[in-house]
RNA sequence: GCCUUUGUAGUUCAAUGGAUAGAACAGUCCCGUCCUAAGGGAUAGAUGUAGGUUCGAUUCCUACCAAAGGCACCA
């Protein structure tokens, strides 16, 4: 069946869709309305109907009709054309329109399912070429649970992207020079034997914790002693200039043990960053950009400083260099944005940071749309919230702050708890916890919206029941188990129904490749998560009162077909939100 | 003070302007010879306040109240 402009489309459900579409439309257009939009969704409760529509109800008044019986006119003229795989059409109070699909659309759609082992995919990013950063932490100082919150989203807004047939690079950008590197410096060079002695035997986390100690304790002598203050100022030059050979040693050191460390966190998260930026490039980048539009009059001399003012616009003003002539922050992001174009010819660019970044990132575009309009207008800023302990925000400057590495692991040893019973190896039951800790974690920062902050309540996020990624894996696993006994038994699938009862779980499967289109467009992942949670409700609801594989009932193979599909969408739709499927749990 | 964002069951979260506001946790009560009980079923419980726009508002607008963030050389 023909979709938009000559394509071909194999996922029945969009078919259909489609068609509803255009044959409400053609009646619209009929009736004199030129542009017809309305709405055609899922009613949420499936008694009503597979698809339902406002159409009705828009127009009334435009038409000087009453919606019920306009209704009831375009339900006529729809019946008349015959649509494939509707079942009936109905008037509901108010005027929704309310379409049935057919058996025979439940069977296809299933099929679809069974043999796309991709199904979900679609193609309404096509011709896009995405670059996206995220993550971003800083070298020298502690991964922590805010890194992860950032990485989750991002990681899963790349994959949504993906999965909407986008090409997409991921990108982080790290502040690898300022004066938190300094701090950890001055930290370490306090201990050159510490250094020696990690630098010879020491693991990766014995240098990463040493680092952070380091950064901790240079932190703190900076607030309270004047010399070390000096100091530390003075290294944060020489980091700069590269003249002292001591200070280049550490530095490079410590970078390149920062960085290891960091990667294996990605490893564990399932990322890959195809392009590495760092500060200490983007920063003699931005400030030749500032510098040469100094003419422009979009900056101004300011107490010695090069600001923006954007209080026209209601925004505020920024220093874009210090009076020092270094480039602050903002310079170093229009760096960064020339960068990136620089390294990929990209369509869109997406940056994912923190909210509390959200109005300094307003000026930068405001500054960018002025000196990089081009790249200006490919740019959006997503912001998510922070996460914040019940204490309230976390500072690395005093230590107090949760590293991800911590949690993580905490996490991993409860869930090793769960399994004490289960017949698996060590080594089985370790590779099962990272995939079910990391799924827990993810879940619970997924199921909101991104851009509000979640207070991090160690007992509660550690909850694997009702609404939680173990939730999901473990239905997904559950399937397998009656998948791999159905193997045994020599139970075979099949996608033809044998009675007429839909169940709410066939009225869900379908929806997925849906689903992923608008939580891509509306950069949404949690409408994924909601859609996934309640899928394996329904499966769980329907393999509690229901025995798949009773060789008696002539049904099974069908029912088995509805496990494989529902392994399927959950394994897929998890997998688009950064989340492993283990064998067995 | 100005700007931005957010206020939904006891708690943590959903809900492209639509139908009876969805879940989960915590409560109360059930389900174990059976494919993984990290499960299923039942029950009770919510849109900050006051206006406005609309056939229809949790959603849009205005005011107020409350919380978070931002507002010049940090990132």
């Amino acid at each position: 069946m023909a979709l938009g402009k000559g394509g071909f489309c194999d996922i029945v459900d969009l078919m259909v869709r489609d068609n509803l579409i255009k044959a409400i439309k053609e009646e619209l257009r009929y009736l004199g309305v030129k542009s017809p939009k309305f709405d055609l969704e899922h009613p949420q409760d499936f008694v009503r109907g597979d698809y339902s529509t406002n159409v009705a109800m828009v127009y009334a008044k435009k038409l000087g009709r009453d919606p019920i019986e306009l209704a009831g006119d375009i339900v006529q003229k729809l019946k008349d054309k015959n649509l494939e795989y509707v079942e009936k059409i109905t008037v509901a109070g108010f005027g929704f329109i309310n379409f049935h699909l057919t058996a025979s659309f439940f069977e296809k759609s299933l099929q679809n399912i069974i043999d796309d082992k991709n199904f979900g995919q679609v193609k309404t990013l096509k011709k896009h070429k995405i670059i996206i950063e995220y993550t971003d932490p800083n070298p020298f100082k502690v991964f922590h649970i805010g890194h992860l919150m950032s990485n989750s989203i991002g990681e899963a807004l790349s994959r949504l992207l993906e999965w909407n047939g986008a090409e997409v690079k991921r990108a982080i950008y790290q502040g690898d020079v300022g004066m938190h590197v300094a701090k950890a410096v001055y930290g370490m060079k306090q201990k050159p034997g510490q250094v020696l002695k990690l630098r010879v035997l020491g693991n990766i986390n014995g240098r990463v914790t040493f680092l952070g100690e380091s950064y901790v304790s240079g932190a703190g002598v900076f607030e309270n002693d004047k010399e070390a203050e000096n100091n530390i100022k003075e290294i944060n030059k020489k980091i700069y200039e590269r003249t002292d050979k001591t200070i280049n040693y550490l530095y490079d050191l410590g970078r390149r043990w920062s960085l290891d460390y960091f990667e294996t966190i990605y490893k564990r998260l399932g990322t890959k960053f195809d392009f590495y930026f760092f500060e200490s490039e983007s920063g003699p980048f931005g400030k030749k950009i500032v510098e040469n539009n100094l003419k422009s009059q979009v900056f101004e001399q300011s107490e010695g400083a090069i600001v923006y003012k954007g209080e026209a616009e209601g925004l505020h003003t920024r220093v874009f260099m210090n009076s020092e002539g270094l480039p602050t922050y903002e310079a170093k992001e229009l760096g960064l944005a020339q960068l990136k174009a620089d390294k990929y010819d990209y369509t869109d660019s997406i940056v994912v940071t923190a909210n509390e970044q959200l109005d300094y990132f307003k000026v930068v575009l405001s500054v960018m749309e002025k000196i990089l309009p081009s790249l200006a207008s490919k740019t959006t800023h997503i912001v998510h919230g922070l996460l914040l302990l019940p204490t309230g925000k976390m500072s690395s400057r005093t230590g107090d702050v949760v590293a991800a590495e911590t949690l993580l692991a905490q996490i991993e040893d409860k869930v090793m708890e769960k399994m004490t019973d289960r017949p698996l190896s060590k080594k089985e039951k370790k590779n099962i916890a990272t995939k079910v800790a990391v799924g827990a974690l993810k879940f619970s920062v997924l199921k909101q919206s991104p851009g509000k902050d979640i207070i991090f309540d160690f007992d509660k996020s550690l909850s694997f029941e009702g609404d939680s990624g173990p939730y999901l894996q473990y239905t997904a696993v559950r399937a397998k188990s009656v998948l791999d006994k159905a193997h045994e038994l020599k139970i075979g699938i099949n996608t033809k129904k044998k009675d007429d009862n839909i169940l709410v779980l066939e009225r869900m499967l379908y929806q997925l490749p849906e689903v992923v289109e608008r939580a891509g467009q509306d950069k949404s992942p949690q409408l994924l998560v909601t859609y996934l949670s309640d899928l394996a409700a329904s499966f769980n609801s329907f393999y509690s009162s229901t025995k798949i594989l009773d060789e008696s009932n002539e049904s099974a193979s069908y029912y088995l077909g509805l496990t494989k599909g529902t392994r399927r969408v959950l394994k897929n739709g998890l997998s688009i939100l950064g989340i492993l499927v283990p064998d067995k749990m």
